[in-house]
DNA sequence: CCGATTATGAAATTCATTTTCAATATACCG
DNA sequence: CGGTATATTGAAAATGAATTTCATAATCGG
């Protein structure tokens, strides 16, 4: 964690960037905290550390995370959008409907398939998104199907 | 297509709604619109037909075509959404991030793996999204990769 | 330490979407 | 048919996430 910190830091330095304690503080509270965070969850939880920060610098450390490929942006259709570190290998999402839990996954033959869509429409990828919705095992028991909306 | 609207205008009566000009023409206009339209696309096209009709109403009503099945919500991550009739079947996108350009596929071993992927998480799937983002095949010829943002 | 530049937070702005509201249109029922 | 309850409308206002602006403060390089 502190190496990844120091290394964060010299990138930024390198790219003409000046430290900043609020950053630092952003950036180890996204880092501590629990993965797919919304801005205004992370910035009420940095909030604790340092009562004077604003959420425009969350948005904006953020912004610059995922510029220097630590931070990815998610958005489950919520209205709003969330973030998770970009440390571990690419995964995809199962997003419950009820309670909200996310469950990741890792699929390398749905990635090889894609691929192989992408190839066979002579598109160049870039990135993707899979995400797949529905009730997770515990709200899914006791539950009747529930109406489309 | 006349007998879609019919359809839809049965549908809505029995669900105790009324029918009303502008409605029936917004939503001939998205049967009639290329898919993946944004609000403000189709009620620019809509208002050709009829000056008076508000942007409100194109929401409202693709909503209602939402609830009834007859539409689907889209989100390409460009700040507004997009519809599409959900009469074809099933499918996935690929967006290119050049020129906008979406094409649509449809892969049912992709599916039944994301079926066992889910099922061996004991979700209960009802919906999900997979688009795959990237330089369609014009975008990609004569251009260097381009960094990322 | 100086001067230049970057970062900050609050307030203002933007923009898509939703809500409110008064006016109008439509369906239902006698 | 006519009356009445109810749904629909469009404009304007409200909402809410995200971004921009701006004056001030902090940090870096020399």
């Amino acid at each position: 964690m502190k190496r990844l910190l120091e290394r964060i830091d010299r990138e930024i330095l390198a790219a003409g960037g000046k430290r900043s304690r609020s950053r630092a503080v952003v950036i180890e509270g996204f880092f501590r905290a629990r993965d797919h965070v919304t801005i205004e969850e992370l910035t009420r939880s940095v909030r604790e550390s340092d009562k004077g920060i604003g959420s425009v610098t969350v948005y904006r450390t953020l912004k610059l995370l995922e510029r220097l490929g630590y931070a990815k942006e998610l958005d489950f259709g919520e209205g709003a959008r969330r973030y998770e570190s970009n440390l571990s290998p690419h995964h995809d999402h199962l997003v419950c409907r009820r309670c909200g839990t996310v469950i990741e996954f890792e699929d390398r033959e749905i990635e090889n398939l894609q691929d192989l869509v992408t190839r066979r429409h002579g598109f160049h990828p870039t990135a993707h998104r899979l995400e797949i919705y529905g009730f997770c095992r515990k709200c899914a028991s006791g539950k009747s199907q529930g109406r489309i909306r």
